[in-house]
DNA sequence: TTGGCGCATTGACCCAGATCAAGAATTGCG
DNA sequence: CGCAATTCTTGATCTGGGTCAATGCGCCAA
């Protein structure tokens, strides 16, 4: 873990200003947000807080991938949550992390003070209406997420991986909606596994078979290329509503 | 669906004073919501709303049980969230009901029209700080949940959804947390297999099983006694530190 | 260049839980 | 009270995905 400095032009364009936390602060807000900030860097695999650790930061994720995960004490782990760029971290109002969060790939966040971030929540409302806004976000991408655990096959569960992913990188790119999207898949085989509740060889199987089947094609191990992303979407079992919200 | 009063004394008794919302209001702050609250009871299997429904209300749950659901277009549904008596059902700043909400069990809300219940959120900061502590309590439970969907066998699901039903039950009534709990299932198996991702006879097969293990007795079909918690809490897989917090 | 280490793939086999199919127990209603 | 409709239980069988094990593929370091 190593303390870093952005100069104010990268400053500038850190999604905490445009996404997360002041996506309506005045001017002066940011000023008062930029004297409680600062960012820290974690390289892939670094833990950044254990279950129950105090925790007296929030963030914002600047680049890189973090996963929130949860695990039974004879090993068994499930991921909770998945933080890309823009995300926020950290629940204002509670000391104690609830989950472990890790570093996926290297990782920059951009922290903010807990104390003096709460002390400005309960001033300017704008900004609390703003966290409850992000938190019933993070609940509806929960409760999509147990619908995936609950009632999706292997295939249906890698497919639906997928185009969360895809949308969330089309979204950030602000890429045009339609056909061959590609990305570098951020995750290794047993995150994908620890995010669906499957092994990492029935990841692999089921990889195979959606290239097999010409759903997707893989260049090296990481990059995916989707040719056809309506093809995608029928694979996920979901409502064939198609569009890319978010 | 049918309109009802309460009277006064009714109404004080409502969760909705002393749990959801309004656990630091005011006298003139209650006046307030009174103003704007109106009941309404619902028989058991009736739907609430449709996710996509437009919903001009948000609620407390006062007596009954009602889930949200998620389903997909061949049949397979996940439920995504209980309410049980003290739940809130709603979201300020959001137009459209993201699940289909329906009656497990005959249930009455406490419902506050949206719009003023909105207006009062942005000049009373501690409602819209209890709002967002409520929410994140849902998505604190909605991610064990995920562990529960993702890793966990059919018994430990059962267990599982037992432990958390008598937990439930105990901090309401205020019971002593020993041994010897017993409550009124709310529940249907074909409910319960919704709830954790199983199908019906899976559930009442692992029902017997913990019955024919000594864990739990049934009285008639619904009502479950747990002589021995501690030994519940075993049987979920969960870190065993035991204690009735919530 | 070679060996070692960390992923990823693939195969063979197995088992928890799904599916299909009777029944039994409750509940509700005329 | 009695009959029908639910809801629940239990059995027999099947299968998707888990488990165990071997092999492959880069990539880095010596």
């Amino acid at each position: 873990m190593s303390d870093m400095t952005f100069d104010h032009k990268e400053c500038g364009s850190c999604p905490i200003r445009h996404r997360a936390v002041c996506a309506r602060c005045e001017a002066d807000e940011l000023e008062e947000l930029d004297a409680i900030k600062y960012y820290r860097s974690y390289e892939a695999g670094q833990p950044i807080v254990w279950s129950g650790d105090r925790m007296d930061f929030v963030a914002s994720v600047v680049t890189g991938v973090a996963s929130l995960s949860q695990a039974m004490e004879d090993g068994r782990t499930q991921m909770v949550g998945l933080l890309l760029p823009s995300d926020f971290l950290g629940r204002p109002g509670r000391d104690a992390a609830p989950y472990d969060v890790v570093a996926v790939s290297n990782l920059t966040l951009c922290c903010f003070r807990r104390k003096p971030f709460e002390q400005m929540m309960l001033r300017t409302p704008h900004v609390s209406q703003r966290l409850l806004e992000m938190t019933l976000d993070e609940l509806d991408a929960a409760r999509e997420w147990m619908l995936i655990l609950g009632r999706k096959t292997a295939r249906e569960k890698i497919a639906s991986l997928l185009a969360i992913i895809a949308r969330r990188e089309a979204s950030l790119e602000l890429t045009t909606a339609g056909d061959g999207m590609d990305f570098e898949l951020p995750l290794t085989r047993e995150a994908m596994a620890d995010y669906l509740g499957l092994t990492l060889e029935t990841v692999s199987r089921q990889i195979s078979a959606l290239k097999r089947d010409g759903v997707i094609t893989l260049e090296g191990k990481r990059k995916v290329v989707i040719p056809d992303y309506d093809r995608l979407q029928i694979e996920t079992g979901d409502d064939t509503d198609g569009g890319l919200m978010i």
